[in-house]
DNA sequence: GCGACAG
DNA sequence: ATCTTGTCGC
């Protein structure tokens, strides 16, 4: 009944499995993040948008946040936060870091699997290096586009009182939002990269855009309000961004982060149901990047800091 | 019962 | 998210 091997298989099949009572928690919490959340420009984002049309370069910046996932792992990742200047896109400050994903993905409620990690990142980037902290961030998910109207962006935008924007690569079908012929249809007649059209909900509601990032990648990208800014800012923002079909905050923090675990994990992933606990990495010890953290021992990064169940009482 | 299902 | 080679284009 105890063998050793069987722990990664396990935790595999009861990925899906999550109590309903804990979905209840989670929606009540969304409930009560939403109250928090401001559909409209913040200052910041009125002078970024203003900076755009003049030549008035401050020093605006604009985040991105990103988790990559080891292979045939769904617990251990490595999570990136970005930092580009603006409108010259160079990046300005990097981080990457190993994590261990408590939640599973639940459609609906990706940011009980992300948000708090990025959250501590970003508390990070705050107390070492403040003159990086951006003025927005861009996150891989969605906004208000979504079945409660608070994706992972809107949540991670209230937990850190800052504009971010949702940016999917799929359409989240919500509140009638249907990725059918029409919407089909639709995506076809986007001619060129800055072509948009809205997503509408039910209740008449503009909940979002779909946006042609490039000339060059005819499938678009779904853009929503997070938290702070409009959504034509948001849209605005996101394509001044796009060199590609995800913008580079976005883009940045997937390819440093991809590259933070091919480097420390190389092509040896031996969670192949292996029934050997230990792994040995007896070679490359490269430094790398001084912005990201050395791996040496992954065992000891992984502590137990944050547990799912918790208040289970009942 | 069946389909949908951000990352 | 991840699995994956070549290929067409600037």
């Amino acid at each position: 009944m105890d063998d050793p091997g069987s722990a990664v298989e396990r935790q595999e099949e009861q990925q899906t499995q999550v109590p309903e009572e804990i979905k209840d928690k989670w929606e009540r919490e969304q409930m009560t993040l939403k109250k928090q959340m401001i559909l409209t420009d913040s200052g910041d984002i009125t002078k970024l948008m203003s900076c755009c049309n003049e030549k008035t370069s401050d020093n605006f910046l604009i985040g991105g946040v990103d988790i990559s996932f080891v292979k045939g792992d769904n617990v251990n990742a490595c999570a990136a936060l970005i930092v580009l200047n603006f409108p010259q896109l160079e990046v300005v400050y990097e981080d990457c870091q190993m994590i261990k994903l408590t939640a599973p993905y639940i459609p609906g409620f990706l940011a009980f699997r992300e948000a708090y990690l990025l959250e501590e990142m970003y508390s990070k980037l705050k107390k070492t290096q403040p003159q990086y902290v951006p003025q927005a961030i861009m996150v891989d998910g969605n906004g208000i586009l979504h079945p409660r109207g608070f994706g992972l962006a809107c949540h991670l935008g209230v937990l850190l009182d800052t504009p971010c924007i949702g940016v999917a690569k799929n359409l989240f079908q919500v509140d009638g939002i249907e990725n059918d012929d029409d919407h089909q249809l639709k995506i076809k007649q986007l001619s060129k990269g800055g072509d948009t059209f809205q997503l509408v909900g039910t209740s008449c509601k503009v909940l979002g855009k779909a946006l042609r990032s490039c000339d060059s990648a005819p499938n678009p990208i779904y853009i929503s309000t997070g938290h702070k800014i409009t959504l034509d800012s948001a849209v605005e923002l996101v394509y001044r961004c796009c060199k590609h079909r995800v913008p580079e905050p976005t883009r940045q923090a997937d390819i440093k982060s991809r590259e933070y675990l091919r480097v420390h994990f190389g092509s040896e992933h031996e969670e192949q149901k292996n029934k050997g606990k230990k792994k040995q990495r007896t070679k490359t010890t490269k430094h790398s990047k001084t912005d990201c953290n050395p791996v040496d021992n992954v065992e000891e990064l992984f502590q137990d800091t944050y547990c799912l169940f918790e208040g289970n009482d009942t």
